[in-house]
RNA sequence: GGCCCGUUGGUCAAGCGGCUAAGACGCCACCCUUUCACGGUGGAAUCAUGGGUUCGAUUCCCGUACGGGUCACCA
């Protein structure tokens, strides 16, 4: 594969949502383009104005931008072949399409919506694959000139060989061969003037000088007809990276109805995304060594594309959620804690509580972002609890054991000067009465964590709480418990 | 249906003719522990199938099955 002068481009149409599918597609192009230095462009495929869809850039914008996959050339930044608004290209298909007519690699077609409806509907009838039945291919010249003085409509359609076969080379798949046979003569131009996706993508692809062509795998069957068109005009065949499809399970694509399958959706779900990168770049692709967790510059450094997958992937969310984990475990403090203020704050609204020591419990306890708001509930309000809280066999606490262990500790704490009031400090203290009494740690702990929470489970234990809760909260959630327990 | 592509544990996957067939997630057990996690140790679990080729096939070839893609004046 040619490494030098890379120009790569990811061609989106904007439907309003990212498929996470088709981000994985935008990563791996970016990544191709910046790990041999060359340049990533966006180029908007907005040619069906049929379905056009209000603030639909927008996401395609906000996406890549949330996701550091900066283009170097695209429409709003511009750069020297542009426009990369596709809409705004229409003009110059026209006049390619004309000089493939010239040169026998296309031809004028007549056909009526209607006829070919009928041709198609006979040839499923007789169990044949609906083709265009290439009525117009040899119609001589001057008919062709005498319907088109007339103003007949028609559409340009590639004049495909006949006989012999089309071969291309594929960097994952290898050489893939077809005969020209099974080739439809595609139209390149319709009625209204505009050009097709076929048509439009490889025109485009070569006037903006793409030198990889990395896309889905659904790509892969007209990829024929595409390198026919280069050919025909001579232009340079780029290289083709196609990539198979991420799968909900066998036999199902991942569906918007599930809400498994936009961008958006997962970081609704309290995913961090630099870990969605991670985990979407591991579907269908292997690293060489074990290490499996990358930043987006690490990807670049790790990626070869001989690590790419030739079989469909399945999504796993649970994976997803591990990897989401790690990558919260791995960052730094102040990372952490910019991505799960705002879920803390959710159900967390005190401000006399030590915020840093909550962010700090929670890190490696958290898997997805969305589930810390219930995790930290009990700060600001001390749920109603049972006594029963206090039973646990492996510490060997009861109700009856807890009351003289908070009891115990109550003086204890309230020893604390406020200003010593810490983690380590209370650490100090609390370990130093249970060596005292001689008890073991979860005899005292326990109860403390069940006082100072009212729940089963938390995050943290008795001291990392009380250091969160300051002083005079943890005193008297204490002497509450106590009173319960009296 | 025609054509094209694919098939290693439940999932992601390594593997490029000779291996006890990596690793990760998940699962189970144990250890650590101030609950829950984190961390650590160990375990169960895989080459779709039938033929070749070969001294030897997960690996190469052919067939079968299964799955996917594609066959628009959509992209």
């Amino acid at each position: 594969m040619k490494t030098e002068n890379i120009r790569t481009r990811f061609a989106p149409s904007p439907t309003g949502f990212m498929h996470i599918g088709n981000l994985r597609t935008a990563l791996y192009t970016y990544i191709i383009a910046k790990k041999y230095g060359g340049k990533f462009i966006l180029r908007i495929e907005d040619t069906d104005q049929g379905r056009y869809v209000e603030g639909a850039t927008d996401v395609i914008y906000n996406t890549l931008k949330a996701c550091g996959l900066k283009w170097d050339e695209g429409p709003d930044i511009g750069g020297p072949v542009g426009p990369y608004i596709q809409s705004e290209r229409m003009g110059i298909f026209k006049e390619y399409a004309e000089k493939l007519v010239e040169t026998g690699h296309a031809y004028y077609c007549f056909c009526t919506k209607e006829r070919m409806e009928q041709v198609h509907a006979e040839q499923q009838a007789k169990g044949i694959t609906p083709t265009y039945d290439r009525h117009c291919r040899d119609l001589p010249k001057e008919e062709v000139e005498k319907l088109l003085a007339a103003g007949t409509p028609y559409v340009i359609r590639q004049k495909v060989p006949l006989d012999g076969t089309t071969t291309f080379h594929d960097e994952l798949y290898g050489d893939i061969t077809v005969p020209n046979a099974d080739l439809d003569d595609q139209i390149l131009l319709k009625a209204d003037g505009m050009p097709t996706y076929n048509f439009a993508n490889v025109v485009d692809d070569h006037l903006m000088g793409i030198t990889h062509v990395i896309r889905g795998n659904e790509y892969l069957s007209s990829t024929p007809k595409y390198n026919l068109l280069y050919e025909a005009f001579g232009w340079e065949i780029p290289t083709y990276i196609h990539v198979e499809r991420i799968m909900r399970d066998a036999t199902h694509k991942l569906s918007k109805r599930e809400g498994d399958a936009y961008f958006g959706d997962f970081v609704e779900k309290g995913f961090y995304i630099p870990a969605i990168l991670n985990y979407i770049a591991l579907l269908g692709w292997a690293p060489k060594g074990e290490n499996e967790i990358f930043s987006l510059e690490e990807l670049i450094e790790e990626f070869d594309i001989s690590g790419l997958s030739k079989s469909p992937a399945i999504f796993d969310p649970i994976k997803m959620k591990a990897i989401n984990g790690e990558w919260l475990r791995k960052i730094s403090h102040e990372e952490f804690k910019a991505a799960a203020l705002p879920y803390i704050r959710q159900t967390c609204k005190r401000e006399d509580i030590d915020i840093d020591e909550v962010v700090k419990t929670l890190q490696p306890r958290t898997e997805l972002l969305t589930e810390i708001p219930e995790k930290v509930d009990f700060i600001d309000e001390l749920p109603d609890y049972e006594n029963e809280l206090f039973f646990n066999k492996k510490m060997k606490t009861t109700p009856e054991t807890s009351l003289s262990a908070l009891t115990s500790v109550l003086p204890v704490l309230e020893n604390i000067p406020d200003s010593d009031w810490n983690e380590e400090k209370i650490h100090g203290a609390v370990f130093a009465e249970i060596e005292k009494q001689g008890v073991k740690n979860g005899w005292m702990l326990l109860p403390m964590r069940a006082a100072l929470s009212g729940k089963a489970l938390t995050p943290g234990g008795g001291i990392e709480l009380a250091a969160i809760l300051g002083k005079n909260d943890s005193i008297s959630r204490i002497k509450k418990a106590i009173e319960k327990l009296s």
